[in-house]
DNA sequence: ACATATGTTCAACAGACAATCACAATAAAT
DNA sequence: ATTTATTGTGATTGTCTGTTGAACATATGT
């Protein structure tokens, strides 16, 4: 599930701090973005939308409070403030201006990380609706993904977690060639090693169970060199 | 709990460092009462369920961290600490637990203030999800939050606190994939450690009593390696 | 056409994760 | 303080998924 992951957008000019903290965070399972400029991360923070955002105070072309400020009435996730600034007064004027929290550095990665997980606790956020189709059908085929039932004749199939994933992901894009990769990302949510054969493996599960010869495959065609690809009229 | 004046609690041992708070923090017109003994602290804030919580962490009777984790899956209020512990675990332990920020003494007034605030304003902005409806229905199964009461084809079914706050959230979100994280989280009010299995129990108590067969769940679904899943449309 | 490199399938196995039992620890009630 | 109910834990079993290697298929180069 790709969409399980929160973004958090790391905005501090200090590329060596940074990529510390993004790394720490990767490891536990956040996605991390970062920008380095005070002027261009209001404009990122409102487009990309991240699930927090972690906010340095002394910045190159606009300063943080400034950006707390600029951002504040539209974008609703917790901002935290990540700052070496001592003043009292700036942590006032931050937390007043709409930042969520206000850390001093240096700041231990575990510490940062109980004040991020803290915040997320209380957010809580996600206001994403998926107002997509939650039903396929597909002449014998019908696909339910709020109650993850699959048909086939109208005999119920049953699929694993990561067989279902990967068919809604397929059938979601008829006649469109999706690679291993595009499919391993989507379904996983994090890359591909180039060497895990696991939506191989899926997918040949799959095929078996919907009853598609494996040798000249009709509903799930293989692409020599690309990928694989869900057809839609083979299900009349 | 009108919409007046904010009711805090001020759990602190130090009678002139709790009584200089307080004067402050009624001057800016908040309500005040204070407890100087760990051991009685999660009663009063039980009892008069105060906005926000004020807690130091070495108390007499019982130390703050006891008091914090004690409350937090009945208490939802934002829960502050104050203490002289320099040590990052605790901070880290504390977070952990379900307080909403840690400030470490001596703080000034003027600090703590804001830091209030901004708790505040998260706690008021966080969308308290169900004030509107308070019985559900599936057709066989009808959930009443009001009474905690559940029936399965009219027939009352007795489910203990943890199963009826884990079925509740899940039939909040049919459809929807909620992780053993996100649920431990919801139902606790603190962070799940990653090795506790008691979410795992409560499911399989769920399904057992809720009727539904546990090799192949169709009311509650295993989502393997992402959690667990309401199955609307089971129901009838 | 042939050999060679590269991509794909599948069976069998191994490791990771989940479900459950029986019991221990904890909390609640008496 | 004792009993009872509820919740968490260790061990076991089963299920899901990823890995390996051999066989097979498709493309490329000579």
């Amino acid at each position: 599930m790709g969409q399980g992951k929160k973004t958090i957008l790391i905005v501090e000019d200090d590329s060596i701090l940074s990529s510390l903290i993004k790394e720490y965070l990767e490891k536990q399972d956040y996605n991390i973005s970062t920008e380095p400029r005070g002027d261009c991360a209001a404009y990122r923070i409102l487009e990309e939308s991240p699930d927090l955002v972690i906010l340095d105070l002394m910045l190159p072309g606009k300063d943080g409070l400034s950006v707390c400020r600029d951002v504040r009435s539209s974008y609703k996730g917790p901002i935290l403030i990540l700052t070496a600034k001592e003043d009292d007064m700036d942590q006032v004027a931050a937390l007043e201006m709409g930042a969520d929290d206000y850390v001093k550095k240096p700041v231990k990665p575990r510490v940062l990380l109980a004040r991020i997980r803290a915040l997320f606790r209380r957010a809580q956020s996600s206001p994403i609706v998926n107002s997509s189709e939650k039903i396929k059908h597909f002449g014998i085929l019908e696909i339910d993904s709020s109650s993850r039932v699959v048909r086939l004749e109208k005999e119920k199939i049953s699929l694993t977690t990561l067989e279902f994933d990967v068919l809604w992901l397929l059938a979601s894009e008829p006649g469109k060639i999706l690679s291993r990769d595009h499919i391993f990302n989507s379904v996983k949510g994090f890359d591909w090693d180039g060497t895990d054969r696991s939506i191989d493996m899926a997918i040949s599960r799959l095929r078996k169970k919907l009853k598609d010869s494996s040798e000249n495959p009709l509903k799930i065609k293989t692409i020599w060199g690309s990928g694989y690809l869900f057809v839609e009229e083979a299900w009349n």
